[in-house]
Formats: C-alpha cells, structure tokens, sequence
DNA sequence: CTCACTGCAAAGGTTTTGCAGTGGG
DNA sequence: CCCACTGCAAAACCTTTGCAGTGAG
C-alpha cells in the first residue's frame, strides 16, 4: 500500500507535511530521530515547522502507522515497520537493527499461552536485544 | 550486601549523595524517575543539588549497580534490581512491573544458542511485555 | 464552507555543564 | 594532601503549546 492509501485508510487527511515524514521515515531507515526527519524534508519543504512534525508523529504514532522505538538514550526515534519485531541494541552505537523471526515470536506465544501472569493480560511484547554488531 | 559495600565494591567513593540516591531508589520502588529520588532524598538532605543527582545516577548507571528503564515517554527511570529481568508495561498506567520468570530466560537463551544472529553477538535481553493490569 | 492542519515563536520540562568550594581515601 | 565529588545556577536540549492563517474534504 501506498503512503497516501496508509493515511485515507485510517481516515486521516493527507497533507503534503504527512506524506513528506511518513515518506522521510521509510526513506531515512535505522529509526530515525524528530530530527533526522527534519532536516531530510527541509531539502524539499524547507518551511516545515518543527512544531508540525511533531504534531504529525504523534498521530501517525497513535494510528499505528509508525511505532516510537524507546532507547536508554533520552531521545524518541521513529519506526516505520509496524509489524511485531524485535530490536537490537548496541552500546555505543547508534543503529538499532531490526530483528524478525517468526519463530521466535510463536515460542513466546506458546510460552504465554500456557504460562499465564498473575494479574496482567498480555496484549503485546517486544525483545530488547543487547549486544555487539561485527 | 548494604549500599555502603556495593559502593566500595565498585571501587566508588563513598559519599552520603551516593547512599542517599541508591537508597532512595531502592526505598521508593516502581522505577522512580530522577524527580521522585531528589524530592525523597530532600526530606533528610535538603540541600542535595539537581546536578548531583543526575551525575550520581550516570555512575551509578555506569557501574550496573543501577539500570535505566526506557519508557515511551520521554523521562527516565531507574532500577535498582539489577539481575535480570523483563518489564510489564501498560498503557496510560505509570507503573511499570517486574516480570522475574527463570524459566523463561532459560528458554530464551537455548533459543538463541541454537539460532544466532548473522552479524551480532548477544550479551543480553529485556522482554518489554505490553498489556493491561487486572 | 468548515474544521483540522500548518507555521511560527515562545514556553515547558528534563538533563547537562562549568566552576568554585568541599571532603573522602 | 589531592583529586574526585558536590552545590549552585545557567544553559542546552528536546518537545509541547497557543494562536493566527491556510487548505483538504
């Protein structure tokens, strides 16, 4: 699906400013930052607000057309990839790989299935990765 | 072992701020934000300074005796429970749980024992489990 | 047409920094 | 004693907010 049908889909207005970030986030990869997102689409908009971009994230974050991806860093960065996946973190290094496995994730729904948590129900889990690229 | 030879085993200087903020974010419980340490730590050391305790929480942080939680928000916790162990967030709650499942991590690690990574080596994992307390 | 979206600039909140003075080893 | 740590205050940084003007449906 286009990145225009993403945003009828859900009932939301496409403007030139959305089309451009979610277009940015997909183009950028690597989770990019608030940032990162800016400055790419100042090359073509060069009078985007950062106030807007801003605005624009937090909705396509609470459509679920983008996930914010939390790391120890104190700074959001954007996930166009919405589909469940894990993240691999590395200490020192800013790229964050994505990390997809089927498998892994149906262990882990097995796994729930059968071991139930006390007082929580689980919608949803993602795997935070540590360790070293090489 | 107490705070004070946590300190001296890290080869720390032992100072009351130091004591003070590890006892504070053991004392508080559910991963407090710097915020909710310094007005802890305020009642019996007034004049403990904002600076002090965000430089004290990067050592701390630094020598593992503390972990920092990453949330979707954009504030940081921190964990005085150091071994390991998964998180149990939910939406629009401000508690986050501690999940400490053994067995799971067994399962995780024969997981990846078996299937590695292309291009990466595993020093560790956090489960960050989505869902609703009940 | 109308209401939601944008641009702009200012404000907000958290975290960092620099420096002089203090104190732990 | 000395260097690392602390207190203080200012600054940096990311993100949010308010408002007037614009434009998508």
């Amino acid at each position: 699906m286009d990145i225009r049908n993403k945003l009828i889909d859900k009932g939301l207005k496409v403007t030139p400013q959305r089309m451009a970030i979610l277009e940015a986030i997909i183009e950028l990869g690597n989770h990019p930052t608030a940032e990162n997102i800016i400055s790419y689409i100042k090359k073509e908009y060069p009078n985007i607000a950062t106030g807007t971009v801003y605005k624009v994230l937090a909705v396509l974050v609470d459509n679920n057309l983008v996930r914010k991806v939390v790391t120890d860093k104190d700074i959001s960065r954007y996930d166009g990839f919405t589909e469940r996946h894990h993240h691999l973190h590395s200490p020192g290094s800013d790229v964050i790989g994505d990390y997809i496995d089927k498998e892994l994730d149906e262990m882990l729904e097995a796994y729930f299935k059968k071991k139930k948590l006390p007082g929580f129900k689980i919608d949803n889990f993602t795997l935070h990765i540590n360790g070293r690229f090489n």
